[in-house]
RNA sequence: GCCGGCGUAGCUCAGUGGUAGAGCAGCCGAUUCGUAAUCGGCAGGUCGAGAGUUCAAAUCUCUCCGCCGGCUCCA
């Protein structure tokens, strides 16, 4: 695999890694160790398997995986024998040797034990690469290393999962039997990440969308959410905030149809690029695409209209209900739907207005994922295979993307062949509680629809041009943002999005005049109160409106009804005291105008 | 789509061939209470769907549907 990169050796790490534990810091020092961890899973399946052959096996993040290629496959309770050989090749303690071959040795040897897998990554190795093994007991890999020094400093370790992945990540490729699991140099660090691990599972948007009342998923609409009442109501707030930043950022705002005709997919290239993601529907003899994306649309927009450079940049915005069809394999919750409303724009320019407008909208994202305390990376995905245009405009696009991050001084990673099919494009990615991540943002630099559907611009010197463009999204789609703020803030919302701010809740049944006074008033201040009329303790309500995560509880009894002050809980902090009702409106106020958390 | 797992009440789950269960939520009643669960009662199920094996299937087999994890990181 030439374009593979070799891990990099540790940076404590001499002949093999002798101190894991006190150099657990190192984020190399954790991969070496969990490799080795992984090198101990293939002897066990090897010992117990013999016919099994053997993949590959890297340590990611937290984790570390095999891939075997076993007829059958692997059971849950494989996975037991498994964990018990490797505590057996642990105790046995056999030292990790390295040894370094040349490759022909190394054919024969793979080749006379029929793991044709490993036979076909020599085969692809760089040549100016030495060939190593390592060899822990009688057990012989093919690796890279480095490696810990012996099996015996594995001290705990548990395997996690089982799951199919196709040999080298292409689906033309046979399937192997995928095994991951995480090992750590202390029983209790492996515990404490069990632990946290469990914890973010109760982080899921999926169980806590339904729970909170903001959406829900249904068979019969598989990728297509319904939103609850507050579930609309935290969507149209955070669409209320991205109107306020467009609108300071010089945006127009548009809408165009979610179905449009055949033939303007074909003029677009999507009939060629996209069709297999595509929703079609015959109506009345004339053959219409759902949109997957909305560019199409804003094109025609576009050429309504003669256009100056002295309009440019000229953006606009559209919140524009977009249909794909994802494979139902890659369904999850909202964070990846069949049915989603993009926060999409597109800026039109001239040429060589692209690396600043790029920086503007790089600025924007950071501003909006600021807002609600996110953080994120960023990647640059360069031409994929199956493009339209010529090498020098994917070049000038992907320069321009390029210089931006540089000027902008951002670290970026790079995904090769992973851009749109008109243009590369820089990548927003956020995280779910689990670590996944999931890309929000993109700006895109295209050259190829401006020349699809001849939109032209008069230039400084009278004559027509062609303008270049920029797609982008910053929340992504709302459906996904949204899932992604549910696991991010575990449901409890801050202030200013939370779809209900304060509880009002009466003591006794005599007070729920007063409450619902109180209710009112807070409702005309402008914020969003809701009523807890139930017949039930005090502590009940409470406790019932921590768990629907409200930011704050007003109780209301006798006393609050005597002196007209309002006694006010926080979600998580407890009894504030009494305050005047001007004075805790100014504070609520306060903290929605500074989005504070 | 593919590989593996899972599918029992609204939710969390127990039930491995012999009469479908619990807690929470819901409803009804009592209670009118001061900062994270008041008490009692009632109701709730084609055991994901269909077919098969069996005297008998939630339980065993097959097909389908749905959900969960993975299929990006790489000797």
């Amino acid at each position: 695999m030439a374009d593979e990169a070799q891990p990099e050796k540790p940076s404590n790490l001499e002949e093999c890694l002798s101190d894991p534990k006190g150099n657990w810091q190192d984020e190399a020092v954790r991969d070496t160790y969990r490799h080795s961890a992984a090198h101990i899973m293939a002897a066990a399946v090897k010992r117990l398997y013999p016919h099994a052959k053997l993949g590959i096996g890297p340590a990611i993040e937290d984790r570390f995986y095999y891939d075997f290629d076993i007829p059958g496959g692997f059971g849950p309770e494989d996975l037991d024998h498994i964990e018990a050989e490797m505590r057996k090749i642990v105790r046995e303690d056999h030292p990790f040797v390295r040894q370094e071959v040349t490759r022909e040795q190394a054919l024969e040897m793979f080749e006379r034990a029929g793991e044709n897998y490993k036979v076909e990554l020599i085969h692809d190795l760089p040549g100016d690469v030495p060939i190593t093994l390592y060899h822990s007991g009688d057990f012989v890999d093919l690796c890279a290393g480095p490696h810990i020094c012996s099996t015996g400093q594995v001290k705990s370790f548990k395997l996690l999962s089982l799951a199919g992945a196709y040999w080298r990540g292409s689906e033309k490729n046979p399937m192997l039997q995928r095994i991951y699991g995480t090992a750590f140099p202390e029983p209790e660090w492996l515990d404490e990440y069990l632990c946290r691990v469990e914890e973010a599972k109760k982080r899921d948007h999926r169980v806590l969308g339904p729970q909170l009342d903001l959406f829900s998923l249904h068979d019969e609409g598989r990728g297509f959410p319904f939103w609850h009442h507050k579930g609309l109501i935290l969507w149209q707030l955070l669409e209320d905030y991205w109107r306020e930043v467009h609108r300071k950022h010089g945006y127009q705002l548009v809408r165009t149809p979610i179905m449009l005709t055949e033939e303007l997919w074909h003029r677009s290239g999507h009939w060629d690029h996209y069709r297999e993601n595509m929703y079609f529907s015959v109506i009345d003899d004339v053959p219409h695409a759902l949109k997957p994306m909305n560019c199409p649309g804003g094109m025609l927009l576009y050429k309504m209209n003669l256009h100056s450079y002295r309009e440019f940049p000229l953006k606009v915005a559209e919140m524009g209900i977009v249909h794909r069809h994802e494979l139902s394999g890659t369904l999850h919750g909202l964070l990846r739907v069949r049915s989603f409303t993009q926060d999409d724009a597109h800026i039109y320019m001239m040429p060589e207005q692209l690396k600043d407008e790029i920086m503007g909208v790089i600025d924007l994202d950071d501003e909006m994922y600021r807002a609600f305390g996110l953080d994120y990376h960023v990647e640059l995905s360069t031409r994929p295979e199956n493009s339209m245009g010529t090498d020098e405009q994917w070049e000038r696009a992907t320069a321009a993307l390029e210089a931006a991050l540089r000027e902008k001084g951002m670290d970026y990673k790079v995904n090769p062949g992973d851009g749109a099919f008109y243009g590369p494009k820089i990548d927003f990615h956020l995280r779910d509680s689990l670590g996944r991540t999931w890309q929000c943002g993109t700006i895109q630099a295209d050259f190829q629809m401006p020349e699809r559907f001849e939109l032209t611009y008069i230039g400084p010197d009278g004559a027509e041009h062609r303008p270049v463009m920029i797609h982008r999204v910053v929340y992504g789609a709302m459906e996904r943002f949204i899932g992604l703020l549910i696991e991010e803030y575990a449901g409890a919302f801050p202030l200013w999005i939370a779809p209900v701010q304060v509880k009002v809740i009466p003591i006794a049944d005599r007070h729920l005049d007063g409450a619902r006074a109180i209710a009112s008033q807070l409702e005309t201040a402008g914020l969003r109160p809701e009523l807890d009329p139930r017949n039930e303790k005090v502590g009940f309500k409470i406790r019932s409106a921590e768990m629907e995560k409200v930011p704050y509880m007003v109780v209301v009894g006798d006393r609050e009804i005597a002196s007209g002050q309002l006694s006010v809980r926080q979600r998580g902090r407890g009894d504030l005291g009494k305050m005047a009702m001007e004075d805790f409106v100014a504070r609520l106020k306060d903290d929605v105008a500074t989005k504070a958390r």
